[in-house]
DNA sequence: TGTACATCAGTGAACGCGCGTTCACTGATGTAC
DNA sequence: TGTACATCAGTGAACGCGCGTTCACTGATGTAC
């Protein structure tokens, strides 16, 4: 465990995102400091702000990431041939998985809700999940409807109002979102 | 608008949650102080800790009051022999009429998770959730399913990632869960 | 292979701020007799 | 009806803290020739 700290840092900017990611996964996003994080990392207090420009910029970043691993999920379930059930089971796994993430993406008073990045990371999650409910026969609220159903479950999960009784969440929403989407 | 300063504000309970629901709806609960708030009030900014002990004290006391307020609508509509469905548009109701409590609601973090006024408001919830799904044919996964439901679509409502397009929230949850809990 | 130079990444000191919490206090209220 | 006293509600000064942001800087890196 040596902490030999050389002035450039390799990937700081990878760095304070998994820390930063741990710190919300452990404690939530109130506590979270820049000034902490460059702590936890190792590096002066100054140091992120020169890969973030600001507080708000981190988690900006951190939504956009979040977005885009969302994205490739989506697209992934998709490619593989899954129905709109295994479409929602994907966004409750990326929610439970990423927790920090899913919750910073979510709380858009917390970041700079214009950045391209993150706009563009956004809209290709949105194409994913419409992408996904195109054969319903109204696709249209399909899609309201299956979003609402796995984001409530995923959010209820993750603040952990749903009993998680010896249960995976997986297989719990499945059920769920097979019962109300028949095959 | 005489802003008299008695020295007995009247009822600074009141006023101080008031505030905080204001502060919270408008920017949310990242910037929530206690010194704000008693300024807000026009009040000493120690005088909040007399009702509240503290941060999270308040915080508890608005989350209790939320889960109080969702309770009376929720049974209220069962009362008035509503079924699943009008019971998660009671639910969404609430979510859009008071975000702010239900905001904190779902942020345990952000409170005392452990007090018992609060613990007992959380249960009169689920209580008035359950009689309202009694009905069904699985209860208890048609319980999961209609929450999940109408409180992913509250929140993505109340974030704004729903596009809200000239329509009523209650109209459009309401024709969701009728498509999935058919009559 | 060596050198000059531009660019980039992180430093550390300094700024000012608002916050939560504690404390001994005093003004106001209500109750007992 | 009046007075004494206990209780309650809000005050204001003080504490120490960690934060975000700015700034001129220096160490490290890479590229051109």
């Amino acid at each position: 465990m040596t902490t030999e700290r050389r002035y450039h840092h390799g990937d700081l900017r990878r760095a304070v995102l998994d820390a930063a990611v741990e710190v919300i996964t452990e404690h939530g996003t109130s506590g979270l400091g820049l000034r902490d994080l460059a702590r936890r990392v190792g590096v002066s207090h100054a140091g992120p702000v020169h890969h973030f420009k600001d507080k708000a910029g981190l988690l900006t970043a951190l939504a956009a990431e979040g977005f885009t691993l969302l994205a490739d999920a989506l697209d992934a379930t998709v490619a593989a041939g899954g129905d709109i059930v295994e479409l929602g089971v994907s966004y409750v796994r990326f929610a439970v998985e990423h927790r920090a993430h899913f919750e910073v993406m979510f709380r858009p008073d917390l970041y700079h809700e214009d950045d391209p990045a993150l706009v563009e990371a956004r809209a290709r999650s949105g194409a994913a999940l419409e992408g996904g409910v195109a054969d319903q026969t109204d696709p249209e609220s399909a899609s309201v409807a299956a979003w609402s159903l796995v984001h409530g479950f995923a959010t209820l999960w993750n603040t952990g109002a749903l009993s998680r009784a010896d249960r995976d969440p997986e297989a719990v929403v499945r059920a769920i979102a097979r019962s109300l989407f028949p095959a």
